[in-house]
DNA sequence: CGTAACCTGACACCAGGCTGAAGAGATTTC
DNA sequence: GAAATCTCTTCAGCCTGGTGTCAGGTTACG
């Protein structure tokens, strides 16, 4: 899928680009509005991430032309926790989903597979490693034939790996997806995660890449 | 089956059209308001889907004038998040179901295959869930062998469970359907009406998935 | 064999979830 | 139009199980 992100931020910006990177999908970035124009002018995207804190204020417009051309591509406004009024007039104006900064990168990542699969009317594969078959969009893990419940971490390890699978994951890579932006760990929570997930799936579920980090099979 | 598909948006519409084909039905998409009166006018359709976002804003003339005219085809129609307005006025003009874009074309399916069940006589199927049998169809709940009575809101949970059965259901999800999308809460009303609902339909229809969100079995 | 890296059982803590209660509207009944 | 009933929303306090941490054991590698 091919993704415009139009964000001014560039430290927010590098992650989430990086973030949707992960997900497999292709990601073209934009720091302004003029620019983001020019791209959806000569490119077919099949959605649009577009932040409402540019400093020129134009956000809205950009939508609302879009809409008035007819445009239907999917679009996902990112607003401030204040900012009610703004994004209450981005979904009039045609936003199809929105979020509220700070928000959780796997959250976003969540929102953008949903809108993705909505529009693309594709229900979401389920993906087999081994004797492990995990549905991304459900949520639904199961191992040889029973469903194996996870908690919430579990589910964001696994998810960081599934997404990634063939590479090696290092342990820095598997944090932040654990602790979304900012709070740092001191301890070797990773491996504990990798140790639970590995009793729930199977021992042989994910490899060590010692001092690398850790890889399921493609 | 015959279906007329009224939707100006191109890929939205092909998208439709392929997937209602599929299901073994046969379609006619129109783009305009006055290509679908003469449709209508000559052949004689099983059901129509009519987007009430076209352009001209006269997707509601054209159900009125149906219903006028005494033509009780079934009507499913379609509108953005925001139109909740538009959308009462459709469903007291005559509508027979709605559809809230973005949507699942499987869910577009699901509805599209009730209402011509429903046209031809045929007795919605009730699902069974454990000792609870639902009938989206018919918004009836069966507990046991009594039928139990839920108000608007825990309905609304409860379709949404069950629409999405098998699946962990988010709380931000669920809320959406609760409540005007984009519309903030400040409260644990999702945990509330959960709780509502197993006190109606048993402690065990609903499980929890701590930190994703909830699930009734497949 | 020595060392660094990794694994995993155990455990205290507290965030997240549950639910009874109660007030404010909304709707119905008389 | 007042009373009775139903529904929605919020809140507070309880409870549970997920989480982060550590310690001691195990494994890979030079």
């Amino acid at each position: 899928m091919r993704v415009l992100l139009i964000e001014d931020d560039y430290v927010l910006g590098g992650a989430i680009r990086d973030h949707i990177a992960a997900s497999g999908h292709g990601v073209d970035w934009m720091k302004r509005i003029d620019e983001a124009k020019l791209a959806l002018a000569n490119v077919a995207y099949e959605l649009v991430l577009l932040d409402l804190n540019l400093p020129d204020g134009r956000g809205l417009d950009l939508l609302r032309e879009l809409r008035a051309a007819l445009n239907r591509v999917p679009v996902i406004i990112t607003t401030a926790q204040d900012q009610i009024a703004v994004r209450i007039e981005g979904l009039n104006s045609g936003a199809d989903d929105y979020l509220v900064k700070p928000f959780d990168l796997s959250e976003m990542s969540a929102r953008v597979s949903a809108v993705a699969r909505r529009y693309a009317g594709n229900p979401s594969p389920a993906i087999s490693i081994g004797p492990v078959s995990i549905d991304l969009g459900r949520k639904i893990v199961i191992v040889g034939d029973k469903p194996a419940t996870l908690t919430g971490r579990e589910w964001a390890v696994l998810e960081r790996l599934v997404r990634h699978r063939g590479a090696i994951v290092t342990k820095g890579e598997i944090e932040d997806s654990l602790y979304a932006f900012g709070a740092e760990i001191e301890s070797n929570a990773v491996e504990v995660y990798i140790s639970r997930l590995r009793k729930k799936l199977g021992r042989d579920f994910v490899s060590t890449a010692r001092g690398l980090g850790y890889q399921v099979e493609a």
